[in-house]
DNA sequence: TCTTAAAGTTTGTCGAACCTAACTATTGAA
DNA sequence: TTCAATAGTTAGGTTCGACAAACTTTAAGA
């Protein structure tokens, strides 16, 4: 029943939220690309229709009405993207983009058809969690790779979809869901992190890191606090 | 770059033109469920922009430009509903709603993954001709069942897909594409078309023998005129 | 020829979703 | 404490695609 314009609005508040932050008018229009008035009216119109609560010029934050509609779509788009990689073998940079229009499209029969057709997954190909039918909102996995330890061992589990350009850094650097890295060093003065993979070793920027998360093994010994 | 509004009006007139009829505002309205004046707004809208031409009062033709927006959109729409019931396994009496959707926002570039994916198919699962990325428009092939003389065979080619029910009906009388009838028998005063379908007898309404085109055997012998 | 029903069009309105310009509130330096 | 800079809102306008009401054309029958 909620327009795409709506169900945009609501997830992006979702993203930017994180875990009950206030969200902006200001950041919901830049991650949006429009402009603020538009955001001022629509989150209005979001408000009465009771999918967010605003306190003007505090911002805003999603009722458990508006939660329900962000962690559908969310699950929406992470089956759509799993299927167009798996099925038909798009790569994990393009499918963002055709998952962000599809998601508003496809009727719930379709998308619990795929969900089957995918064998019930847990996981989309960026790592994600994907929602269950309940509404559960999903917890983002391991953590971030800048916020890991000089000597310690993660596996990737999560990394960003947002730009395609990113993940196709990843994959230059064969670098994958599922790759074992060690942390070597942190340069200092936001320097890079360097890494051990596969035998190789390469530096990465501390924004690239960022948007990497890891679990970390726990290694038998030393452990630095 | 046209909107999903634009591209449905012209898909409709072109549905509605066949082998360049004209075609009236009126049913243009009755075939998209909007009224009159909607039409009369939107047609001089596409004269204007040269999808076709409007002679006020007798009615509309789609120019090339706007019949190669037809074709296009029938040839997503076809590759959708093939994908849907052959990757997914939808049955073909719900596929057409899916893909009427889906015709207008799945990229370029999906299209032709999926056109590949299924081993550059030539028809969908009603039977109909899956034009080709030139824009050519396909023809219809075989002719109505209820233009079959009696004694004579047909193999099944083509069903409209519009109404599910219509689809039930033939899934429920086991006649799919492919299948082999034997015309019997014309009751008279539009009364049903007695056929034979794998050793079985059957009764088939004239409205029904419309929407099923058969290509004719040739019998060797009789042969009426 | 005249009349009228049906089809078609014009005009004015509406809701969504966006915008710009102008105004207001908040806040953190000076 | 004062006051800009920044953030947020309001007011007013645009475009798109639909609508109802009122008007016009066409074509058929009396
Ligand atoms: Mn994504
Ligand atoms: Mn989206
Ligand atoms: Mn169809
Ligand atoms: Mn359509």
């Amino acid at each position: 029943m909620p327009s795409r314009s709506i169900e945009d609005y609501i997830k992006t508040v979702y993203e930017l939220q994180g875990k009950n932050q206030r969200v902006f008018t200001k950041d919901i229009a830049r991650s949006m690309g429009v402009k603020m008035p538009s955001v001022s009216g629509m989150v209005k119109h979001l408000a009465a229709e009771g999918y967010l609560s605003h306190k003007p010029y505090k911002g805003v934050l999603l009722t458990k009405r508006g939660q329900r509609i962000a962690v559908d779509l969310l699950r929406r788009h992470r089956l759509i993207e799993l299927f167009l990689n798996k099925t038909l073998d798009i790569p994990w940079d393009e499918i963002h983009e055709d998952a962000e229009v599809l998601e508003h499209v496809i009727s719930n029969k379709l998308i619990e058809r795929i969900f089957n057709f995918l064998g019930r997954p847990k996981f989309d190909p960026h790592g994600h969690t994907i929602p269950g039918k309940d509404g559960n909102m999903p917890l983002s996995r391991g953590i971030p790779l800048d916020q890991v330890n000089e000597g310690e061992t993660g596996c990737v589990v999560e990394v960003s979809d947002h730009d395609p350009e990113f993940l196709r850094y990843l994959t230059g650097l064969k670098l994958k869901i599922g790759s074992e890295v060690l942390v070597k060093e942190h340069a200092p003065f936001g320097g890079p992190i360097m890494l051990k993979l596969e035998r190789q070793s390469l530096a990465i920027g501390l924004d690239a890191a960022r948007r990497i998360r890891v679990d970390i093994k726990k290694k038998v010994g030393k452990r630095s606090n």
